[in-house]
DNA sequence: GATGAATGAGGATTCATTCAT
DNA sequence: TATGAATGAATCCTCATTCAT
């Protein structure tokens, strides 16, 4: 019984063990030369192992990004938890922001990698599998909580201030992660104060109340530039 | 005298054809495929011309990015004037921002190469030559007018708001760019709320008044995430 | 000494277990994709096996061909019995042809791997064990026949004569096999008819006389096995 | 003019020359390891260059296949003329099959690439457009004829005949191939001595008389092509 | 200038085979 | 015995770059 549970399991074990060598390398080798210019035989040479070897574990190059995406995926819901959650949406603004940018934030600093796959590969249309799934999961993520804190905006508002917001979210990673210190810290500030006054207007700052609304906000000179808020 | 003030010009006359035919093939094959994917041969077999015709005007792809570069800056400046002046900077914040992201809107929309170019391989360190000019060029232009506009800033803050700003540009860019129709527009017009609530708080939205200082501003919900603003 | 027996008794059932499954995936594999482009990996995953139990059976590919072709010989013999028989070379020459050709005909249609291995490899001179030695067993047996069927022919004579007729059985067997419904059993008729025509002249068309000579040629039977000539 | 007309041809001089000599190379190659087995770096060393140099001339071994293929056609029947020619149908049988098979005897044993291109790959599925072309030309030559000289044959019937004597020439010529010699002369002779008695009953032994019929069959000459029968 | 041939290292991927478990 | 991990050379093919013409 054990027997028949443990045999292929320590089969596995190495293999894991490999599995986890090479989206490590992977993760290395994405973050010094971007996903377009790493090779799969570079990431075997950061693993130590034969290129044959990675190739027993991973079909292509986008099979290492997807599980290196999903590993990442997981690793940070476990350190820091779920952060799209309905109990943030309700947050005041400038909580919610921080509920959901400081463990990014952290995460990618210690994973860099983590950006590098959220960003994908410099092309335009060349767009891969993993980075398509990562993006549109965090999307969701960010559209949910539009949906949970702002339920009169339009699906189309909601799309538009999600993909607007995260791109700014991602470009101001970007920023941070590259930088250190103190830099990293202004930066940090920098772009929470960024998204608060870009969803301000749509959002609202305070809490959601319990019908559902966010507390009105006062944001007079945005609304010529803004949306219409639906209320 | 006339010698050599002729030949030469002939010269460069088929040279700078050969260029500009190589220059519009580069970007081309940049957008298509994007910086890192692109190949040399791909550029000149785009261009259509030899390989070695390439190298006879550029020494390697970098040089190449670092000229299209140049070019379209000057295109752009052809098209639509400079952009980063102290007139501009004395604008009401909206008009600023419309100053300067009309023209680049416009013109990367025309011309989808510059913002390729302008982001740069995917690859966090390995930034080319090209790519830095371009984001130092228009890095100061963006830095510049923050200081025409707010000199009070402290050029450690001063740099913090253009990098952000820069950055948040880009991203909104893209989206922009890779949009069509409403879509784009809409895109844009988020992009330019964006950049206004971001700035209110640092170099207020009023014109500058004749002593340099910027009309004062009354968004007060951002000061608490938002730097100093010197005043 | 039951222990001696049986336990070797045991394994090799399993053992043989395991080879009939290798060599039937071989079989599936080598009909896919021929010999060459055959690999032991690929035979593995078909077997649904590992590529080291492969090679705990077989030191190699070439192996397995080998053993493949044995036990298809032995499977052809079990099915249809022995077809080069004494009995058979006395037979009249339509009848014996049909005595060879029917059984190969129909095995080689349920296993067209055998065919696969008949015909060996792609290459020229690159003759593999397993193809001379099942070529060297079939060119005998017809050889053979043709020994017992006119002892007047030189071994030079035999030797060609049976390389033709063996050479153009197996090529007439390939269309055969690659057909299907009538198509084939228009195949299979011209083959006969072909072998008939061809062989007539040197071995005689009737039934072998008790010493040893076969009957006087007069092809009678011939034009019952070709098409109509439409004339 | 003539400026105009050499420089042109002098680039491609070199060009062609490495083309003849790649291919010339692959058909060393191709005979030595057959198709399948044949890589394009073997061909590349074969040729004395480096595998890019052979990609800049052709796109895959396919490719190589194909011009290969077409350069051996074109060779032979500028060595022997066109062999499937009205003339040669009316002829009398055996000089039509001396006709057809001298040439390519004669020619595929000076190069015997051609065969290795007309078998193709040892894959039944995997057929090459190379080899399906090559087929298919030679298959229609050997269609033509039986169509001019026995214009009574149903097309399933020529079809069937064609097919049949172009499977059992191959064969034959791959033994005459391999050997050499009087060996070589004597598979020749049974060769031309088979088709000559599979073809008889199907398209009579004379020549085609002026009404486009085949004269009455009455094998006479056959026996002169068959090896003695020791009787 | 322009060409296109040439290079050889490096890209992804597969293969026959061996080894540790 | 059976597994699956490991190997490293070999597969096809591309690339940035150079060179002879």
């Amino acid at each position: 019984m054990s027997e028949a549970d443990e045999r292929p399991r320590r089969r596995q074990a190495r293999g894991e063990r490999r599995i986890s060598q090479l989206l490590q390398a992977a993760a290395s080798v994405f973050c010094k030369l971007g996903y377009t210019a790493s090779s799969t035989n570079a990431i075997a040479r950061e693993a130590g192992v034969s290129p044959g070897t990675l190739y027993q574990f991973f079909p292509n190059k986008e099979a290492i990004a997807v599980e290196l995406g999903g590993q990442l995926v997981k690793q940070m819901e476990e350190a820091h938890g779920r952060v799209f959650t309905a109990e943030n949406a309700r947050l005041p603004l400038d909580q919610l922001i921080d509920a959901i940018a400081d463990p990014f934030v952290e995460f990618n600093c210690a994973n860099p990698a983590f950006l590098a796959l959220i960003k994908g590969p410099d092309a335009p249309g060349r767009v891969t599998e993993e980075h398509d799934t990562l993006h549109a999961t965090l999307l969701d993520g960010v559209s949910g909580l539009l949906a949970l804190r702002q339920p009169s905006l339009s699906t189309v508002e909601r799309t538009l201030i999600a993909e607007m917001s995260f791109a700014m979210f991602k470009a101001a990673l970007d920023l941070i992660v590259q930088s250190e210190g103190e830099e990293r810290t202004a930066y940090a500030g920098e772009m929470k104060g960024m998204l608060y006054r870009y969803l301000a207007p749509y959002v609202g700052t305070g809490p959601v109340t319990v019908d559902g609304t966010a507390a009105p906000v006062g944001a007079a000179g945005a609304t010529s530039r803004a949306l219409p808020t639906g209320s």
